[in-house]
RNA sequence: GGCUCAGUGGCGGAAUUGGUUUACGCGCACGACUUAAAAUCGUGUGCCGAAAGGCAUGUGGGUUCGAGUCCCACCUGAGCCACCA
């Protein structure tokens, strides 16, 4: 027989699928239940697919071939992430417009994607860059904006002076610029920001960010990487009062300052005076013998005056101010920080006046932008004290057993902050309390007081997508001398993106070089006005095409809402893990805000997420170009095939697992395919005698096994499945027909081409011997029968102790009496007891008997 | 530092979720076919031991008739986040 020809018949069946579409597509007018599995749509690099695409979307293409087969109306659709930083710099680095070479990727993604025999809806195919689709990009935008969600503001920018142009965080680390390695500078930008924190908690009847992860099937890392990122920390805000070293200095400067406005003539009732905190740690309060203050917090301005050494204060500001904060982080060894001299600070709980310190580990942008600073039980406090020489006072004393780490002469010998709850010492009326009562005593105090109030913090802050950048969507804003910011009215989307804009960096956004594109009328009153030169963040597109592909077509919604009900919220989600936080995060934002507005009825977009595992190369290192360890899958497919690929990747290890590439593996498999394929010539078409009640019952195991471990994504023991079947198979002289058909539907959906092959080469056999003309996928999946997968007789196992002694043949329903009677009178079971009586006799149904002695 | 996960043969990995540890594949060894090699097929393959048997799921304890699986402590590694008060 012919050996098994993958190029042959892998193009034969792709070029028939490509014809046939009706085998893939997802039906708008079925009735039957929809299945709506998506890939993460990919960014079309010119370096073409790589390992970990052909995993997670062979993954899909699975479970997706599965329910077609099972009846359901799946929708399996695939599109491109088209804009973006690295199209744009990729288009700088050659000169070649992004669009061109953004086409030229989507057409080799598009072949290699019909090389591996992916069953994806074509008719469905979005593109992030296509006006048709960013024309709702934009929608969005300006739905948000109406909604108040969207507003703009002054923010710090990465400015590379040299290229003259904004980068990414991951452009500018270490704070160079990754390009030309120049130090890059912190520039204010009025950018656009999108109110993401508005859903961090439940509004209305829409879940928020952080409880809607309850109700989803997602990995625990990813929920927990959400709530980090989120970063949600309970706690108490409150006021210290602010001194000058003398009352009269303050006097004098108030009467000075408040000329014009009349202010409350009450020293000490001014704002600026004040210096307010957040705390998570409140019970240990008493222990604050210092506090700490943003270098850019602007209370640090009103006091100038107050302040004797506003020379050295003002240079750690501008030092400050130089610095981005990649730059402060990679600082972290080091406490800086200058003592603002001739102002002090009231703790309101001991009443003590202590000193104020600028330091930039104090971040301006979290909670009020200033500490209570206690050394002694916080671990950057302890730093900075130990630095200035700042007095350290143990008020947290560690629930026993653990000793103090406090060892006599004071915090001279203290090695680290004891960070932990205990019980308070040295805090006057609340010694002995522990720190979770005292933090609620001391709160109650605080409200009592009216100098503060319980408080949450959240890490996470407003969205910034604006991008001072060529290759994105533009935002769709006018700005008129008259009437100020105006949107563009949803008659007029899209705001095209020019396509002869000089994309090269100039020192500003590329758009606000195009006096073609900058320069229009007021919708509003008709005035000469300018269009807004930025464009959105590509988070923004990626944040809603799952929407869209239920409704590709439509040009008067983003989708209709019946659509939207029909295949909506997606049921399988498979994507890296690289994109746990960001893309996640900023998705479930706009869903929610689709939800509160009424557009739909679910507030969580993605019902199951899974995240495909990193394939490493060879050498066990990543794959990367540098390296020159990449597995390419043309040269795979070249030499074993599609299905030798698709089926090798998925056998490497579990779906989420990283694995390591190993080129010796995919022999494995490839011998599989071989041995299915010449499997044909056993074949019986004759129904007498070639029932062998052996293999049925094993396909039947199969079948059972098969089905229930693609469901869960078990890709690894289901092939493992099929290999016990045709090895089993193999040893027999016939195979049934009807058997081997009922594998092929099973396999066909890993290995597709020689699955149709086989298929059509045994004249289309159905499930009932039907001759059909019609590909293996309108086949529907093989149920089993439970009758057949029963066992007659099961190998029960004797121990002693724990410890198997012998194994006995028995039927697979035998009693418990008889099991234990079996037993005890083997002759090698008493060999071993030894006349010993038992003292226990443990019974397992259909499994084991264990006898303790 | 925080969070999340992992550690089973020479290797990738299985293990009905508390019940025969090492399925399936790779590799290796021996054999068949061949002038020979490749391919293919067959047999074997956790460790110690001649055998009987003993010992094995990172380490140490615990719960249990029984632990890879559950609990506690520790060691090692990975991924993500990280000066968030």
């Amino acid at each position: 027989m012919a050996k098994y020809n993958h190029k042959k018949i892998e193009a034969k069946w792709q070029k028939y699928w490509a014809k046939h579409l009706e085998l893939f597509v997802a039906k708008d007018k079925s009735k039957a239940e929809k299945q709506y599995v998506l890939d993460m749509f990919p960014y079309p690099s010119a370096d073409g697919l790589h390992a970990g695409h052909v995993e997670s979307y062979t993954a899909t293409d699975i479970v997706s071939r599965y329910w077609r087969m099972n009846g359901k109306n799946v929708l399996h659709p695939q599109g491109w992430d088209a804009f973006g930083l690295p199209a744009e710099n990729y288009a700088i680095k050659t000169k070649t417009h992004p669009a061109i070479m953004t086409e030229r990727a989507i057409k080799n993604f598009k072949r290699q994607m019909n090389m591996m025999g992916f069953s994806y809806d074509w008719s469905r195919e979005v593109k992030s860059s296509d006006p048709a689709y960013y024309k709702w990009t934009q929608w969005f935008f300006l739905l948000l904006y109406k909604n108040g969600l969207a507003y703009k503001a002054k923010a710090k920018a990465n400015w590379c002076p040299k290229c003259q142009t904004v980068l990414a965080n991951e452009q500018a680390e270490g704070g160079v610029c990754e390009r030309c390695g120049s130090p890059v500078v912190q520039k204010d930008l009025e950018q656009w920001f999108f109110k993401i924190t508005d859903f961090i908690e439940n509004k209305d009847r829409t879940s928020g960010l952080i409880s809607g992860l309850d109700k989803i099937d997602w990995p625990e890392s990813t929920k927990a990487a959400q709530k980090n990122w989120i970063g949600k920390s309970e706690g108490a805000q409150f006021r210290m009062r602010v001194i000058a070293r003398s009352e009269a200095t303050k006097q004098s400067r108030d009467n000075g300052n408040s000329a014009g406005s009349p202010r409350p003539a009450t020293a000490g009732a001014r704002d600026d005076d004040y210096l307010e905190v957040f705390t998570t740690r409140l019970d240990t309060v008493f222990g604050m013998t210092f506090a700490l203050i943003a270098p850019e917090h602007k209370l640090i301005q009103g006091l100038k005056p107050q302040i004797t050494n506003w020379g050295e204060v003002e240079k750690y500001i501008s030092e400050t101010k130089k610095k981005s904060e990649l730059q402060r982080i990679a600082e972290v060894k080091e406490k800086t920080g200058v003592e603002l001299k001739g102002v002090k600070v009231i703790n309101p709980f001991t009443k003590q006046a202590i000193p104020l310190f600028a330091s930039d580990f104090v971040l301006a942008h979290y909670g009020t932008g200033a500490v209570m600073a206690v050394p002694g039980h916080d671990q950057r406090d302890f730093e900075f004290a130990k630095k200035f020489k700042l007095p350290i006072v143990e008020v947290i004393k560690p629930t026993s057993p653990q000793p103090s780490p406090y060892k006599g002469e004071g915090w001279v010998n203290l090695e680290k902050a004891f960070v932990e709850d205990g019980v308070l010492i040295n805090s006057e009326k609340y010694n002995g309390l522990t720190s979770e009562q005292a933090r609620e005593k001391m709160t109650q105090w605080l409200e009592k007081e009216g100098i503060g109030k319980r408080t949450i913090n959240y890490k996470l802050r407003d969205w910034l997508v604006s991008r001072q950048r060529y290759w994105g969507a533009p935002i769709p804003i006018i700005y008129c001398d008259k009437c100020g910011e105006v949107p563009v009215p949803e008659k007029d989307l899209p705001v095209l993106l020019p396509t002869d804009v000089d994309f090269m960096p100039h020192g500003e956004s590329p758009l606000a070089r195009s006096k073609k594109f900058q320069d229009v009328k007021c919708p509003r009153c008709g005035a000469p006005a300018r269009r807004e030169a930025d464009t959105m963040d590509t988070f923004v597109c990626s944040s809603w095409y799952y929407f869209r592909y239920a409704d590709p077509k439509n040009k008067k919604e983003f989708a209709s809402k019946r659509m939207l009900k029909k295949w909506l919220p997606v049921d399988l989600y498979v994507g890296g893990a690289e994109h746990v936080v960001l893309h996640l995060l900023y998705s479930r934002f706009f869903t929610k805000v689709l939800h509160k507005l009424g557009y739909i009825d679910f507030d969580e977009p993605f019902l199951k997420l899974r995240h495909q595992g990193i394939i490493l190369a060879e050498d066990g290192r990543k794959m990367s170009k540098s390296l020159g360890n990449v597995i390419a899958p043309d040269s795979v497919v070249e030499q074993y095939g599609a299905d030798a690929l698709r089926m090798f990747e998925m056998f490497m290890g579990p779906l989420e697992d990283m694995k390591q590439w190993n080129t010796k593996g995919i022999v494995g498999i490839s011998r599989f395919l071989e041995k299915v394929w010449k499997m044909k010539s056993k074949i019986q078409n004759k129904e007498s005698g070639i029932k062998n009640k052996e293999i049925e019952s094993l396909l039947h195991k199969t079948i059972k096994k098969v089905s229930e471990d693609v469901e869960m994504l078990k890709f690894n023991t289901v092939i493992s499945a099929f290999m016990i079947l045709l090895n089993a198979m193999e040893k027999e002289e016939n195979i049934s027909l009807i058997h081997y058909s009922k594998f092929l539907i099973l396999l066909s959906s890993f290995a597709p081409h020689i699955a149709e092959e086989i298929w059509s080469q045994l004249g289309h056999p159905s499930t009932k011997l039907r001759v059909s003309k019609k590909s293996i996928f309108t086949e529907k999946w093989p149920e089993y029968d439970k009758n057949l997968i029963k066992e007659e007789t099961i190998e029960l196992v004797v121990q002693i102790n724990g410890k198997v002694r012998a194994k006995l043949s028995v039927p697979a329903d035998i009693f418990e009496q008889e099991a234990k009677n079996l037993s005890l009178s083997d002759s090698g079971i008493k060999k071993w007891l030894a006349g010993k009586e038992p003292k226990k006799v443990i019974f397992v149904k259909g499994r084991l008997v264990n006898i303790v002695v």
